[in-house]
RNA sequence: GCCCUGGUAGUAUAGUCCGGCCUAGUAUGUUCGGCUGUCACCCGAAAGAUCCCGGGUUCGAAUCCCGGCCAGGGCGCCA
């Protein structure tokens, strides 16, 4: 065998170089065998194209079958005969490695594996064009954001994940033995994303979470992954104009760069909102919904279906829900000077979901202690986090966008299982 | 944690209401045979199902009843 490794080229390039002596390598989409004329249907990462095979002394002893992986040397030739108008003739065909046949799964979508299955067998749905898709346009909603803040001044940092304790109170945590202490699973990026914004001044973290909440639903899942950020000198709104550049700017990084995914998935309209969004106060909601009819006072939160009915009153694909009452807020979201009871906290709706959340922080320590026993937690367990504002902490804020939901409304997914590689939920552990 | 719906070959489904011609149908995949230009090739044949698990009713259960597990959806929970 030669040399796989330095001589291959990938079937989107080899469908260009017509005439020259290639070899391609990749995957059996499948085969269609008329006797005397065979055609292998192969891809790689690039694309497909279609072998011909006349020689039949070129086929392979043992039958080809679907996802074999093989080796073919040969040439691309125009055809006016193929659909793609180009196809590969062989040289010589190298088997390296069989498929166990039938495959569990369907990845050519003849029949719609339940999304059950195809997560069972998830390395072998990774190559059915549509999960593809989902994962190309996820990573391209990483790399812009990335690229966005880098380019704009922000500093990328690692939290830890494993924590001493649960800071914030609320959701649970899972546990997690730590030689001869206990420790947990962290949450959220909180506390360190502030810790480093407050020296760092302009900081982004990328980085999973986990919840212990036995929620059992489409939207929710006990892992994920967020892409936060943390501003020194900043109010709510800074951060509200930073959110909605970057969320522009990575729908048009995905609109120009994954117009063929966005396209198998049927989102090829995939649209940009005008900045600025919308910004629509908590209590503005409240009235909005109170006008045709709700059930709803100021400091309920919205039910489901309020949420939904909220979404057709605003009428916007994007808009910000803001200024929220104390009580619905952490206890680190800055109260307004002259209404304490209303917090500098605000979500950013996006196709129907909260993917983002953000706040102004308390970056005065005397105030923190006076929230936190306001919230029922005691100052004293909070000691060594107000101690990080007693230092010279400048007004700060920030927000954290959650990675399988933004991919979930921008790839059109109605289950959020869709959108991690490898989901952890309530019952699933594995793969 | 609650409510609704579902669980049948590798995959996806029909059958279930109203128990018995179900020896469980179909598509697709798989295997074998045939075919020189297919492109979801076509044609023919074969194999492949503890009908989710446990219990019950009945002469008889995929089908009805009870319990459990799992899945999808709707809620709740979710700094």
């Amino acid at each position: 065998m030669s040399h796989l490794m330095f001589d291959r080229v990938y079937i989107d390039e080899a469908k260009k170089r017509i005439g020259e002596k290639l070899t391609i390598a990749g995957w059996v989409i499948r085969t269609r065998d008329l006797a005397k004329i065979k055609f292998i249907l192969l891809r790689d990462k690039s694309g497909e194209i279609q072998i011909t095979i006349k020689d039949l002394n070129l086929m392979p002893s043992e039958n080809l079958g679907r996802e074999d992986v093989v080796k073919v040397t040969g040439e691309t030739v125009q055809s006016n005969i193929a659909n793609a108008g180009v196809e590969f003739i062989p040289e010589k065909i190298d088997v390296l490695n069989k498929s166990k046949q039938p495959l569990p799964v369907d990845i050519t979508q003849q029949t719609q594996s339940e999304l059950e299955t195809r997560l069972n067998w998830r390395f072998l749905d990774f190559r059915n064009p549509q999960t593809r898709s989902i994962f190309i346009i996820q990573n391209k909603i990483l790399s812009s954001f990335r690229e966005y803040l880098t380019n704009n001044g922000y500093i990328e940092f690692q939290p830890p994940c494993i924590i001493s304790s649960a800071s914030e109170g609320g959701a649970e945590l899972f546990s997690i033995p730590y030689f001869e202490k206990k420790a947990f699973l962290a949450q959220s990026p909180q506390l360190y994303k502030q810790m480093t914004a407050i020296s760092f001044e302009k900081v982004f973290t990328i980085t999973p979470i986990w919840r212990a909440e036995k929620f059992n639903t489409p939207t929710h899942l006990n892992e994920i992954r967020q892409m936060d950020i943390e501003q020194a000198f900043a109010d709510d709104e800074t951060v509200m104009q930073v959110l909605e550049k970057v969320l522009v700017h990575i729908l048009t990084e995905i609109k120009e760069t994954c117009s063929e995914e966005l396209k198998i998935l049927k989102q090829e309209n995939l649209e940009i909102p005008k900045i600025p969004f919308r910004r629509v106060t908590y209590t503005e909601a409240i009235q909005m919904l109170q006008n045709i009819g709700e059930q709803i006072v100021w400091g309920d939160d919205f039910t489901k279906p309020q949420e939904k009915l909220l979404m057709e009153l605003v009428g916007e694909k994007a808009f910000f829900l803001k200024d929220w009452p104390g009580a619905q807020k952490a206890f680190y979201a800055m109260p307004y000077e002259n209404n304490p009871d209303v917090v500098k906290a605000f979500d950013c709706i996006y196709g129907g979901i909260e993917i983002s959340s953000g706040t102004q922080r308390i970056h005065i320590p005397e105030l923190l202690r006076e929230r936190l026993k306001f919230k029922g937690l005691d100052p004293e367990d909070f000691e060594n986090y107000i101690e990080a504002f007693a230092y010279g902490a400048p007004p700060h804020a920030g927000w954290s966008i959650g990675l399988e939901r933004i991919t979930m409304i921008i790839t059109g997914m109605t289950n959020i299982r869709e959108c991690a590689m490898f989901p952890r939920d309530r019952e699933r552990l594995t793969p």
